[in-house]
DNA sequence: GGCGATGGTTGCGTAAAATGCAATAATCGC
DNA sequence: GCGATTATTGCATTTTACGCAACCATCGCC
C-alpha cells in the first residue's frame, strides 16, 4: 500500500495550473506520466478528484476539499527536504559549541572570523565554560562539540587533540624572575603566585604539580579567569602560572614569559564531541576550521 | 528527482520506535527494505538523519530538527488520503442541494428519511428556492445538485427527468367546480383563481397557458407558496391551480382535486447538476435515493 | 576472552512500478 | 466538417523497490 505522493503532487499542480500539459511541463515529465499519476491517486482513494473533459480540467467537489491539505503537504515536503539539502550542501545552520573561556577570547576569534567570512548566514553561539563544564555541556547535548582540556576519556565522547600547551610563568619586567631563561617548579618556592582557581581545569593540573614539587602553597592570589591573572601580574603583585597559549598578552602588555621546566607541564586542548553522532553540516564546517586553525597556533 | 516519501515515513517510524526492526514491522516490510529507504532519503538530502551503530539508533541533530515536520507531513498525508478513501467507500460527507420549496415539504422528506437511515453520519442542507433560483444555485455551485422544473437546457448543466406533474384545480367541496370530473382551461372563465406568483416556476407555466386560453386574467389571489394557496382554497375564496403532486393536501384537508384538461398541462420536475462534474459520494448516494423515490411517486 | 545473540548493511536476482512514444479519442473554434 | 488542442491507452523499456541470504559490528554473558 504505497503512498501515492507523486499523484498528490501532480494533483496540486494540475489544480493550480488548470491543465495537464502545463502541469507536466512544470514537473518535467510527459503528460502521459502525469495522467497516470492522477489515475493512480484516484484509484488509491477511490474517487475522482479532477473532472476533466478533453478540453478543460476542473476540480471535483472532493478535489476542492482536498486541495488545501494536499497543497500544504506537498509544500512542506518539498521545502523541508530542500532545506535539508541546501544545509548539507552549504553548511547552513546555527551552531552551538562549548569552549573554555580562555580559548574563547584568545584563539577562537580568528577561527570564528574565518568561519563567518565563509558562511555569512550562519550563527554561532559560544557557551563559555570552565573545566569539566565544557565536557558536560557537550555530553548533555547543549553544545554540538566542545573545546576542553583533555581528560579521562568518557565512553560516550570522542576527543580530538588540538595542541599541547605548556605552562609558563608570566610576570612583569621588574619581577625577580623576569631575567631567568627558565624556571623549575621547585624554584617557585618563595615567589608570590597568581593561580587560577574556581572550577578551572588548569587549576587541577597546576595544583597537582605544585604539590608534587613539594610546594603545598596554593597561589597567593587565586583568580577565576586568565584576564584577571594577567592584570594582577601587570601590577607586579606576583607571578602568574598560565598556559603559554595565552602569551599574546606578553606582547601587548609588556609582560615577561618564563618557561617552567622540570618537568614541562602541559595542558592538552582537545575538541570533544559525542560518539556516534553526526554533526550538522554547519558544525562540521566550524569543527574543521577550528581544528586547522588552533592546531597551527604557534607553541 | 523523485520525492522520497517512503524514506520520510520510514524515518519517522524509526525515530519514534528507536529501532529499524520494529519500524520495519510496523510498515510491513523487511528490515532490509527499511534500511534502503533511509539510505535513499539520506542520499537525497545529502546528510545523515539517523546515527546508528550496530546496537542502537538515535537521531542526529539534523534529524531532530527535521522530525516534527516529517511527522506532520506523514500524518497529514496518511490521514488525508484515508479520509478520502473512507468517504469514497461509505459515501460519507455533507451534501448541499437546492430544491423547489414545494418538493422540499412534500416529496423530499421521505427520501431524506431513507437517506438518513442509510447514512446516519451525513448531514444534508436544503436550499429552498423557487423557480429559476434552484437552477442558479446549482449553476453557481452553491448546491451539488438541484430539483427544479425542467426548462431550456443550459449548456453547463445536465438534467435528469424525475416526473411529469399535471396541473389540477384544487377547491373546497362546496366550490361550484368540485362536482366536475374534469375542467378545461377555457372553462375557468369567471372562476376566482388562486395562483402562485413571485418567482415561482409554476407561475410562468400557468400564466402562459391562461393567456393561450384567452383568459388574460391573472389569478384573483396570487400567493407565493403552495401552503398558502391551499389554505386559501380551504377557505373557499377561490380555486387554486396547483401541481397534482401536491395532492396529499386533498386527503388531509378535505379539498377536491379536479384535473385540468385541453390541454393537460405538466410541469416537469428534474434533477439538475453541473455537466462534467463528479458529485461527492454523499451527493451521489442522495441523488440515487431521490431519483428512485421521486420517480415512483404516484401520479 | 571467546561466543552467541542482536541489529544494521550489502550483493544480487526478481518483481513491480513508472515512464515515454506512438496511436487514439474527444472536443473546441473556425 | 476540419484542424488544433487536450486527455487517454497499448506497448516496450527503463527504473526502482523488494526480499533473501550472507555479512559485519557490537553487546552481554559465561
Amino acid at each position: 500500500m504505497k503512498i501515492p505522493i507523486d499523484g498528490v503532487q501532480a494533483f496540486v499542480h494540475v489544480a493550480e495550473l488548470g491543465s495537464f500539459n502545463r502541469a507536466a511541463e512544470h514537473l518535467f515529465i510527459t503528460q502521459t506520466a502525469l495522467t497516470r499519476r492522477i489515475q493512480s491517486l484516484e484509484a488509491f482513494v477511490g474517487l475522482r478528484l479532477l473532472d476533466r473533459t478533453t478540453r478543460s480540467t476542473a476540480l471535483s467537489p472532493m478535489g476542492r476539499d482536498f486541495l488545501p491539505l494536499a497543497r500544504r503537504i506537498v509544500d512542506d515536503l518539498v521545502h523541508g527536504l530542500d532545506r535539508l539539502r541546501t544545509s548539507s550542501r552549504l553548511g547552513v545552520g546555527d551552531v552551538k559549541i562549548a569552549t573554555l573561556q580562555s580559548v574563547a577570547f584568545r584563539q577562537l576569534p580568528l577561527a570564528l572570523r574565518r568561519y563567518a567570512r565563509k558562511y555569512p548566514e550562519n550563527r554561532v553561539q559560544l557557551l563559555e565554560r570552565s573545566g569539566a563544564l565544557v565536557t558536560e555541556a557537550v555530553h548533555q547535548g547543549q553544545a554540538e562539540f566542545g573545546i576542553h582540556i583533555q581528560q579521562d576519556p568518557h565512553p560516550d565522547l570522542v576527543e580530538d587533540m588540538l595542541m599541547r600547551d605548556p605552562f609558563v610563568l608570566v610576570c612583569s619586567r621588574s619581577h625577580p624572575a623576569a631575567k631567568l631563561r627558565k624556571m623549575t617548579w621547585a624554584n617557585l618556592e618563595g615567589i608570590d603566585l597568581i593561580t587560577l582557581g574556581g572550577s578551572s581545569g588548569n587549576r587541577r593540573i597546576v595544583e597537582t604539580q605544585l604539590t608534587k614539587a613539594g610546594l603545598n602553597l596554593r597561589g597567593r592570589f587565586v583568580v577565576e579567569s586568565t584576564p584577571s591573572a594577567i592584570a594582577l601580574a601587570r601590577e607586579n603583585v606576583g607571578a602568574a602560572i598560565l598556559p603559554a597559549a595565552m602569551n599574546a598578552t606578553t606582547v601587548t602588555t609588556g609582560l615577561i614569559e618564563v618557561p617552567l621546566v622540570e618537568p614541562v607541564l602541559y595542558r592538552t586542548i582537545a575538541l570533544v564531541c559525542r560518539r556516534n553522532e553526526t554533526l550538522t553540516p554547519a558544525a562540521t564546517a566550524l569543527y574543521a576550521i577550528v581544528k586547522t586553525q588552533l592546531s597551527r597556533v604557534r607553541r
